[in-house]
DNA sequence: CATGTGAGTGACTGTACACTCACTCCTGTC
DNA sequence: GACAGGAGTGAGTGTACAGTCACTCACATG
């Protein structure tokens, strides 16, 4: 018979991957030792090694988790929309979107991760993350190349004005990049956890 | 009397810049050793850091300069639009900012920069680069903000394209981002000596 | 008890890297 | 020819880091 519990060292797999996320987009990929990754999840530096391959394995591991969260509140963001016209199922999709990464933590991992892509591994699970959030779009939405095509343009928009901190600013040129856009703020963000379902309990 | 010649330490350093954008657009902030980068440029090791306080001096002074040359490129394209209307203009800096990145390099350091901005200076220099280039297309094609966030926009969506060799891909959201962008194609490029005016002979 | 197994670690290794320093060489000036 | 000063370098230094290895410990099974 098939083992029934799941073993220990996956649910540690699993909790360092989720802290792993928050690690490498505090410094990036580079900038991040694996001690850091270690002491982040509360396990020995070597232990890390046991759980992965190497420090490339346990990125593209965050980083294919990120995506999977970001598809998942975009499918809330649409199953939350009153209309189906697609220009409004994407505008639902998009503040769904801007809730999820008010911590901050998925977009900076993305921006980390288009940096680092010339690991090919990091270029393949980047590429993959895309065609998957694009994919589901397009389908989901049922909108047009042009629209799908904004909805992605403003999202790295979104990215770059996050991570220079530049809706903050009070300057024509600021305002005038930030109009419009839901800018990650604080109150009441959409947590992981209201997005992630975890199958039965 | 001030001196006439330009001293050779200096005629060093810019060519050091000229290099060092290469050279950090390959590998990014973190990933490029300083012995990469006096090597790319023909110097000792040494030498890089009389021409330099440090790595993140000559990463600042890469960056600034590539958006020089960004601003550059647009004003060409400005000038070189039949109409003035702000969409046309636009189209047509558009087209020139296209053809200047279509080596990749300039394009590649302002992804690795975004990444690493969490050095203060870098922070900085890039922030000081959007500012300068937003506030150019508003003033120079003194269209709406809707319409400079549009081309913002646009321009960073194809970083990603470009970044993870989108448009060469032949799937159906591949194409749907990749539809109308003028993807670098090395076909006439503008090159950089055809961008910049170095002042008098 | 003997033995096996998987979780978890301390201590280490080889290497790569940012930056330094004492030095040489060249050129112009008196 | 003596000397000043700037261009340029060889040979280091201290440190941080990815990955390894031999090991301990807890527990399960016969």
């Amino acid at each position: 018979m098939a083992r029934t519990v799941t073993s220990t060292s996956q649910s540690r797999r699993t909790a360092l991957v989720d802290s792993a996320i928050r690690t490498f987009a505090r410094t990036g990929y580079l900038g991040t030792p694996t001690t850091a990754l270690a002491q982040d999840a509360g396990i020995s530096p070597a232990y890390v090694f046991k759980l992965f391959p190497n420090k490339t394995a346990l990125f593209v591991a965050a980083l294919d988790r990120c995506f999977d969260l970001v598809e998942a509140a975009l499918e809330e963001g649409a199953s939350a929309s009153a209309s189906v016209e697609p220009a409004d199922v994407l505008e639902a999709m998009g503040g769904a979107y801007a809730r999820l990464i008010a911590d901050r933590d998925l977009l900076l991992l993305q921006v980390h991760a288009l940096s680092a892509s010339d690991v090919p591994e990091i270029h393949a699970s980047m590429t993959r993350g895309v065609a998957r959030i694009t994919s589901f779009a397009q389908s989901r939405s049922r909108g047009s190349d042009a629209q799908v095509q904004r909805f992605v343009a403003v999202g790295q928009l979104c990215h770059l004005l996050t991570m220079l901190g530049i809706p903050d600013l009070d300057q024509s040129w600021a305002r005038a990049l930030s109009r419009g856009i839901r800018h990650p703020s604080p109150a009441a963000p959409l947590t992981r956890e209201e997005v992630e379902d975890d199958g039965p309990p």
